[in-house]
DNA sequence: CCTATATTCACCCCTATGGGTGAATATCGA
DNA sequence: TCGATATTCACCCATAGGGGTGAATATAGG
């Protein structure tokens, strides 16, 4: 997961994978979009592909890139764990509201 | 937000936020959980409140820590993004694989 | 066969990170 | 006031990333 994540970490990354979920691309296509070199691009791709979410299939020369978006459910379920405990404190915080309120009542009925 | 993504890329900084996720706790009570140094582990916890995932109460000595995963909202989005472009994929997929069904139907009738 | 094109490989440089140690700082508590 | 405790600060070291360039490799296509 730590490569997961590391690869998403990256703003060239995540806009290499904004680029492949319009469609596949070769290499230089999507070099073409970004103002840092070929090499660079390819380096970013090859932790695409490490991380599970770019597979490439080589036709010749080109090596067509395409995204696979499936790794991230993963990442996903560790979010909605920690937004889920968010959620609960939040719902506590409520309950404490609600309940001075309550009291407050009471007291000015005193 | 990629300061969030970086720090949560860190299998150290999950296991710290899912200390936190367990209730509040100082800088050395967090720091006994794990075998590195507790120097390390205020580095971490910097970082951490950099992504905005901690925040630092100091009370005297103590620096109390808690969680906060609001912030995580934001690549939940993203997440939900890429999820929701590879559902697409696997739906087009599916009608494919029915019409597909259908042709060799036709063809079988002939 | 030969040249142009597509990619990667092998380096270089710089910065950030993850780990450590030891000293400085600040507060607690007697 | 003074020792003990909690944290950070200032370094050191090693590794990984992100950027670059130039050479090597492989295939397309005349």
């Amino acid at each position: 997961m730590d490569k997961l994540l590391g690869a998403v970490a990256d703003s060239t990354r995540r806009a290499i994978l904004a680029r492949l979920a319009a469609g596949d691309a070769r290499v230089t296509e999507v070099a073409a979009d970004f103002p840092i070199s070929l090499n660079s691009v390819s380096k970013h791709v090859r932790m695409l592909e490490r991380a599970g979410l770019v597979r490439r299939t080589v036709r010749g020369r080109d090596h067509v890139l395409s995204l696979d978006a499936a790794p991230l459910a993963e990442a996903a379920a560790w979010i909605a764990h920690y937004q889920r405990f968010w959620e609960d404190r939040l719902e506590a915080l409520d309950q404490f509201v609600k309940e001075k309120r309550k009291q407050t009542r009471k007291r000015k009925r005193k």
